[in-house]
DNA sequence: CGAATTTGACCGGCGC
DNA sequence: GCGCCGGTCAAATTCG
């Protein structure tokens, strides 16, 4: 069967041939051709006598109308040979008016299609622009709600110390003394690491005293008052201001190895200022915002005297505006950091960081990338990328790491930083109690390594990998020791 | 020419 | 109270 239609092809290709020519006998010869074609025969055989019964038998049961296949094919065969004779240039008009109208329909359609797809690529774009700006709100906003539970928190664990305090006096002294015997540590430590920032001091009351004076202050505290203050204890508004103030004041420096005069962290500043500070040779530059009228963004940077390739980037503050892609990160950073620190610096009367907190915010961190420090002048976070990955007992301040700070771009810098403290602030706030487990050091090193590549890649891509990274956090056993491989992100605990 | 940077002056906090 | 220091302001200068 399979050789039929072949050979029923073969035939009305030889029909047409035929038809052009015009030639009646010709025909005739061709239509015995066809009833020639032995179907069955094994040879194939074209050239059959015409006089082989049996053939022909064969043949006409192939006709037989019954067999609508055969005869379906045959009539094909024939309306072609008629068609030919007749009107042959008014079918070529016909089909090529058929086919100039499905032209036209076909790039009719098309050009519908890319309008279409023009508008969907439009509406992508303002998909994606309000995906960017509720993505900093929901992130602005993450924040606050971390610093609201945190606060209430930490109001419940201060007034169980204030009314401990008061049952024995004697007490407090020691600890006050305890506590700047803390900061002098830090800030010696701070110090020697090239920066005179910290100094000893004692934050809450120039904070307050800040708060009154500080412009800043007063905008942040109207920023953040249509939240706060109708949740929060309304009769401690003094506290509550503090609280604030420390949160516009909370800080956090990055070192890094750098050739650039500047980190680009993917927000627009302008110079205002330029200090020689104590102890340092290289002058520190003041940096505020202008991404938007009035932001109380600021950012001092400075070189390390000790080692000049290092940059010191401190930040301080809360963006009052929609962040770019590239800035969200840095800017949830600073959030971050001042929720950590409030939360620290809260967390007893003193002013104390609580030992706890960093271990509960990151239970497998066992290395010295960040120092947390409530006894400076404003509690600072302060990131240092540029100590080995694997040194771990350099100080004694709570600290995690990111794996191979070292050789960052200055470019890539501040998204790889800022994404560790994001995702540090939104595990601290919201992943806080949650058990965690379960992961293998498998996926750590596959998307630490993912990571590196987005990164370096896409600075912009940050964003988007902050909930992958969170998750990594969130779902590390709480004794996975990662020191070996640098590409992990680590957690320390906290040594008093 | 407007915007950005530089730089000296000024202010407030803190220690002595 | 004085001096030191960090931080900010604002006029002068530079840059694009």
């Amino acid at each position: 069967m399979l050789t039929f239609p072949m050979n029923l092809m073969t035939n009305w290709s030889d029909d047409n041939e035929n038809d052009n020519d015009n030639d009646g006998d010709q025909r005739r010869i061709n239509r015995v051709i066809v009833d020639e074609v032995d179907f069955f025969s094994d040879r194939n055989d074209k050239s059959s006598s015409p006089d082989d019964d049996v053939s022909m038998k064969i043949n006409h049961e192939i006709y037989d109308p019954h067999c609508n296949l055969a005869a379906d094919h045959v009539n094909t065969g024939l309306q072609l040979l008629i068609s030919n004779t007749g009107s042959d240039q008014s079918m070529v008009e016909d089909v090529s008016s058929i086919n100039a109208e499905e032209k036209r329909a076909k790039t009719a359609q098309v050009e519908q299609l890319q309008e279409e797809l023009r508008f969907k690529n439009e509406e992508n774009q303002k998909l994606k622009e309000m995906l960017n700006t509720m993505r900093s709100s929901h992130t602005n906003l993450q924040m606050r709600y971390v610093s609201l539970m945190q606060q209430k928190q930490n109001q419940t664990e201060h007034d169980q110390v204030v009314r401990g305090k008061s049952e024995e006096k004697g007490d407090s002294v020691v600890a006050r003394k305890f506590t700047s015997g803390t900061a002098e540590v830090d800030d010696q430590q701070v110090s020697n690491s090239c920066n005179s920032d910290e100094k000893t001091q004692t934050s809450t009351p120039q904070n307050k005293r800040k708060l009154e004076t500080d412009p800043d202050s007063s905008e942040l505290v109207q920023a953040w008052d249509p939240i706060k203050r109708p949740i929060l204890n309304p009769p401690n508004a003094a506290d509550q201001s503090a609280a604030e103030a420390t949160m516009r004041k909370a800080r956090v420096s990055v070192r890094a190895r750098s050739e650039a005069h500047m980190i680009n962290d993917g927000c627009q500043w302008r110079k205002y200022g330029q200090k020689m500070a104590k102890g340092n040779p290289c002058p520190r530059a003041y940096y505020r915002c202008t991404m938007a009228m009035g932001c109380p963004v600021r950012k001092q940077v400075q070189r390390c005297a000790e080692d000049r390739t290092i940059l010191i980037t401190t930040y301080e503050g809360t963006h009052s505006h929609p962040l770019p892609p590239a800035a969200v990160a840095m800017a949830s950073t600073t959030a971050a950091a001042a929720t950590v620190l409030l939360s620290g610096s809260m967390s007893s009367a003193d002013g104390v960081i609580n030992p706890n907190i960093l271990a509960r915010i990151l239970p497998n961190c066992s290395s010295s990338m960040a120092t947390l420090s409530a006894s400076a002048p404003f509690p600072t976070v302060t990131l240092d990328l540029t100590r080995d990955a694997t040194d771990n007992n350099q100080n004694s301040h709570s600290q995690f790491q990111l794996g191979q700070p070292q050789n960052f771009g200055s470019g890539q810098l501040p998204q790889v930083i800022a994404q560790a403290l994001y995702n540090t602030s939104k595990f601290s706030g919201l992943q806080l109690s949650q058990d965690v487990g379960g992961s293998s050091q498998l996926n750590h090193t596959q998307q630490a390594s993912s990571l590196s590549a987005a990164i370096t890649s896409d600075p912009n891509f940050t964003a988007a990998l902050a909930a992958a990274i969170s998750s990594i956090i969130g779902a590390s056993p709480p004794n996975n020791n990662n020191n070996n491989n640098p590409n992990i992100i680590n957690s320390t605990t906290y040594n008093q």
